[in-house]
DNA sequence: TATGAATGAGTTTTCATTCAT
DNA sequence: TATGAATGAAAACTCATTCAT
């Protein structure tokens, strides 16, 4: 599937044929973010993009089209690094409290460490409908992986049957990825263990998850 | 407190004295109302304001110095409308749970009602700091209610004791109110009744309340 | 008919509301012939036209979107001045020796006189379809006017019956119009009298017209 | 004389001395007619031209200085192609109105098939001084040759004395390349033999030449 | 107060041309 | 010779804001 991979190069200006234009395309990439997380999205000014590259202003059009595409080409390359799915099968860990806490740890570490760039995503996405939809899929596929594990917990007897599963696993996602934004983006001063703890907590209330198993009762 | 609107006149430019004078002011609100809501605030014009408004394009600013403060001047007068404060004095209601759903179906019918303007309001926080801040302070002063309730609570037993009341707070606010975002605004399909219980019962589950009243009971 | 007159204003950008208005758009018409003429179309940068009109870069805006639009109205206002139709009736010459005469010697004493407008429109036409049509259409007029002559011409046995009227009325038409194009606007020097009367003669001769009448014959 | 084609190499920029320059230059010239035929001239890039030819945008510089100098190469290829000169002497033709259709049917022929290019010719014309004067002193050359055809029949009595010659040689001149022009660049529906025997109808009228002799005398 | 014309600062974008490899 | 990336000058255009009437 991966293996063929149209080149689905999506109109993209220039691919550099040159080591060279390897080197510009990826130093105006890096600009940008420095630009983008500077000075905001819609004050960001190509030029000035250009001039953190290092190259003349015209050099910008050699490999992207807007400010938009650029974005864009920032967002991939920052996706690649943030995503990591399949953290049950990553980490072999099947209790679900230990597996919710390990997704919310992660998610969080994450999203602390690149905050200034979510909170780019989140002003980009208010603004550009194309990239609005793009949050909207992913939240999309998330919520319904997490309604998947939701049902089955359900069936298994083991979360409250009268939620319905899909609406409850997008209220518990937003839930903590605003928390994620109030908290690493706003300031809001809440120290990372408590978030976490409490954000677990509730998941668990929230499904009426069984009492946890005693963390590791060594003996006596 | 809230309910006296104090002070907070920011410098505005002018409070018509004749009667003409408020009319067109009211006008123009209207107006942009009408403009930010059709175009966005980043592409509304002032221009388009006043010829929504049907003033000529320097009668704007008779009234007003700035796009940001006619948006200012809308946001307190829809305030005005969509505020309803002081839940539990005005209905009477005491159940716990009675109280979540009320609450949370007043919410969400409001913010169906005035989903553009609430989109429009998301959009704003990203792109001026002032408005942001004004949210901010906002939730924070409903997390702190809310909190107070929720520490109530656990000393009486009825909740959760393991949960930070004000983390938790917060967690359930943004909750609701993004589910509300995604749902009215970004038009992710989920009727409004599955929307309302869910989250009731996420909150109920979340606190630990104890099992509902039965409905009615009428007697005993 | 003309009395509706559905105020075609063909999407024009502002009509001056203003007395004020009105002499910054004529203004700006007479700057923009004033540059046409002397940059010629291509090199004619708006900004000129603004700085030649004295008014600020952006006023040209006000008035017109484009260069091409001023040029539009530049066009309109000169025909108005050029156009003089219904040579005979205006005229009341029957002859029609006489009649190439007058209609070849008003032509061509007009071309002469705005030789370098006739240059530019010659220019733009090839180089925006818009006007290319326009030409073609006004030259297709102009021709089946003559065409009609010709056929009564013909009809009365005063004509050659071997030519097509069609044709032959767009072949002496733009005879006539190249010509002066080859004087007025490269320079050929050609005296007027002997243009003007040489391609009257052309015209007699290519439709076989009878001798002309003695001139005046002041005696017996 | 023109047979000779001298000198004006105006300042080339390489003539290749390999077989492969010479081979990539051709290229170029065959883009370029690709390019200003599909464009128009002022539309035409030199990136696009590079690209037509499949060679890097940097390779048209070894040959070309610029758009005018390709330009011109390519016309001077073209008129190698198209110039046909000495119809006398090469047909043997003696009759004037068989020497004018003779001239008129291969002139207009050759604009037919080249009706794009001549297109180009004309647009440029208007754009580039240097192109105007070329066409009109081919224009002048060639209407100085008509005229001592012209004076040599008035002396032979053969046409009409009261033209003059030079000013005719140049309007019936016009005449037949401004219906080339109209006919096959602008599309005026006339039918081919239609427009060669009603021009040379004119030609032969407008010299008041003597009726024909008859097509082929059977008799005798 | 209302009008609507005038202002002009500030970016984007194109593409011919150069140049290091 | 060929390559293709880098350069940077030059104009268009928008629209918030001012101001004379």
């Amino acid at each position: 599937m991966a293996a063929q991979a149209p080149a689905a190069d999506g109109g993209q200006k220039t691919t550099p044929r040159s080591a060279r234009g390897v080197r510009t395309r990826n130093a105006l990439i890096a600009a940008a973010r420095e630009v983008f997380e500077r000075d905001g999205y819609l004050d960001a000014r190509i030029t000035d993009i250009s001039k953190a590259a290092h190259v003349a202003s015209g050099s910008f059009y050699t490999y992207f089209t807007s400010k938009e595409e650029i974005f864009q080409a920032l967002v991939e390359q920052v996706q690649e690094e943030m995503l990591h799915p399949h953290l049950r099968e990553r980490t072999g860990i099947t209790d679900t409290r230990k597996l919710i806490d390990a997704s919310n740890r992660e998610y969080l570490r994450a999203y602390k460490k690149n905050a200034r760039l979510m909170a780019l995503f989140e002003q980009v996405a208010q603004i550009d409908e194309k990239f609005m939809k793009l949050r909207i899929e992913r939240g999309n596929a998330f919520a319904r992986r997490n309604a998947k594990l939701i049902r089955t917990l359900q069936d298994d007897g083991e979360a409250d049957r009268d939620l319905d599963p899909l609406v409850t696993a997008h209220a518990l996602s937003v839930m903590v990825s605003r928390m994620a934004y109030m908290v690493f983006v706003l300031g809001q001063r809440i120290p990372f263990e408590r978030l976490v703890t409490t954000l677990n907590q509730i998941w668990a209330n929230a499904l009426q998850l069984g009492d946890p198993e005693p963390e590791t009762a060594p003996e006596a």
